[in-house]
DNA sequence: CATGAATGAGTGTTCATTCAT
DNA sequence: TATGAATGAACACTCATTCAT
């Protein structure tokens, strides 16, 4: 079995929960304790001055376990940070199901993505901050799943101009940079200094300027 | 020579630029060197990063120099950012000299900090990001520099308030932290994901909201 | 494993030495190599101007394992001594056993102590000189062990006084610190000039300095 | 003017302290400042951790200076101590002119010798223990020096036995041996423990065990 | 005679990674 | 799957020494 394939059993998510009695594949419980040291290391210190040696401590296996389990340290990042991006994409798309229209699309994916990044604090930043700078994140899976993911509201956006919900011309590109860079624009601060944020002040202001500016009258 | 006495012969400033051609001491060009090097590293990358050696061979001298010129890797860092600091702080006192009235001389502060913010990236960058983090940075001359800066704003809004062209019942540490405070927060977005500011438009709009708040009517 | 475990098994002792088939525990070879290396450089030359790179040459290692096995350069010396003296220690408490009387004991603790400092040298040129300038010396193992085996010395003692055999006039710590004084001045030149010392003579004749001093009438 | 032509003259002693008017040579005082430097930190540490940077600074000279008069920090070490051993053995010859008979130089030298390890501790120290280890110690002109003291020893020893005053049975070198290796295992002890000496019980005690063995009677 | 600048070779130590079992 | 041992390359930093002036 491949190295990185573990990924979509190792966590509960809406969707695939119920695949879980189906599927035979015991995860080696080595495994994810490697992944929790390193999720809880990473609460308290930067991910370059986290050790291998550290992290394998705290796991209590082997440290050539990160090496049997995933592509080394930065291996390791990269799959754990996968791996909650998933769940998060997966929980996302499941949210959305039974909404019917664009706009209203819309509201709940800014709030449920103001929401997650309001959650986990210690990957928000790592994804709004450190990742970015690492060689080899546009070509890392990570990188693929945050492109799924703007893909995603690109899709929402699209059908919004289709069923004549949003002005057919703006350029949808435009439209989702907007609402990502907004989103981003909003919770960076919050994430540096660790205020709290509240979610649903910060999702109606967002919305109320953005459909104000893309919505057909 | 000391160690650290170069700075302010290093780069010219408004304040004493004039002085240059008195001033006999020269400064070892190994050392504009090595802070040019750490400056032009630090474009590219984290600060703990970046290796002595990097730094010595990006500045084509001896690696030892560094430790001859500065206190070590984080004393050059903690030196070039006390410079750099040092003449933003020069000139923007210079700048406010022949303004009138408290509230003219704050438009002009939080107009040059915004300016200076936009202008140099990777300093501001570090100093709002990276330098609070780093061991001694609160015992640091940079800090006692920004305790000054932070004082000098200070002085000019207990003035305001003597003067009456300023709410006497408002502390002034909480105005001198709201402005601090909120170009700090219109900064940080522009300079993590590099997007140009408009320090006109800011600096009106906070100035707006502001005065709107402080001024006595 | 821990790392510094291993001690008691490295080296044959008379009291454990019939435990090395039953314990299974085996102590890497480079460990056995690296302290090897120690030992054998020290007797060329001074401990500090002993460099790790030197050690780990002579020792066909890694420089690395230094810091695998042990705690550092000085760590490596302080297990070293650690394990030495505590052979050192162990021996002689079985070598008392069976002694009838203070005195007796005494004298044996006394001949026992020379021979050591005869048998090898290097480790007492140490003990005696170099390891009290270290820093941290007295709050190292080494410097326990060095405490219980005066403590040793000052049960005998305090055993001969209840037994009547020694004179109760006398503060004990008065008394041990005559004999392990004594020790070290007779001892220190033989060292030094690396002259043979006769330890029966040295023992008789500190004895009867001594017995005629404390001993009850 | 040679490197090492100034011993001489730096430091006045009984013999040649009259001919400081007549030699027209000036010492440079930075020559002055950097021994001085030396010596007052032999007080306090060890040699080899003693940096020429350190030099320099406590002399208050420029640091390659002590390359221009000495041949570098070793080369300064042992042109300190030649300066320092030079004039004990002038003043101990000047000492032994006026005394009649070999075996009253010989206490006169034995005394004056303890006399000389308790006065100056620092040298005495680096004398008996460290120089020792360094290489080129055995070419080094501190050793020709040292060479010239036993000779001078060796000669009153032969007038002795030419004069019937000593035993002509046994070898005059190993009367010297035993008068030097008996002064250095006196003084030993009351050097590394620093311990007051009395020289002229030692004396007594040494010369009386001394001439009991080698006097003709 | 004196000096500030410069340097090469090392210093102890760390760490991500590999290997043999 | 798991592990203890091993390692090479790097790390920040130091120092005796040399050089140009």
């Amino acid at each position: 079995m491949k190295k990185e394939n573990y990924d979509i059993m190792q966590k509960e998510t809406k969707n695939n929960s119920f695949c879980q009695n189906l599927a035979k594949v015991s995860v080696p419980p080595s495994r994810i304790k490697i992944t929790n040291a390193l999720k809880s290391l990473l609460k308290d210190k930067d991910f370059n001055s986290i050790t291998t040696a550290e992290i394998s401590r705290v796991a209590g296996v082997n440290e050539a376990l990160i090496y049997r389990h995933f592509d080394g340290k930065r291996g390791l990042l990269h799959t754990v940070l996968s791996e909650y991006l998933n769940e998060f994409v997966s929980n996302l798309i499941f949210d959305l199901k039974g909404i019917k229209g664009a706009i209203n699309k819309i509201r709940k994916f800014i709030w449920a993505t103001l929401h997650y990044y309001d959650d986990d604090r210690v990957f928000s930043q790592i994804l709004l901050l450190e990742v970015r700078n690492f060689p080899g994140y546009f070509e890392s899976e990570t990188y693929q799943i945050v492109k799924q993911y703007a893909g995603f509201l690109m899709k929402i956006i699209e059908e919004g101009i289709q069923s004549a919900e949003i002005r057919d011309d703006i350029v949808p590109a435009g439209i989702r940079q907007f609402i990502l860079g907004s989103i981003e624009h909003y919770c960076l601060p919050a994430l540096i200094y660790n205020k709290k944020m509240d979610c649903d002040i910060l999702a109606d202001n967002l919305c109320e300027i953005l459909f104000s500016g893309i919505k057909k009258h």
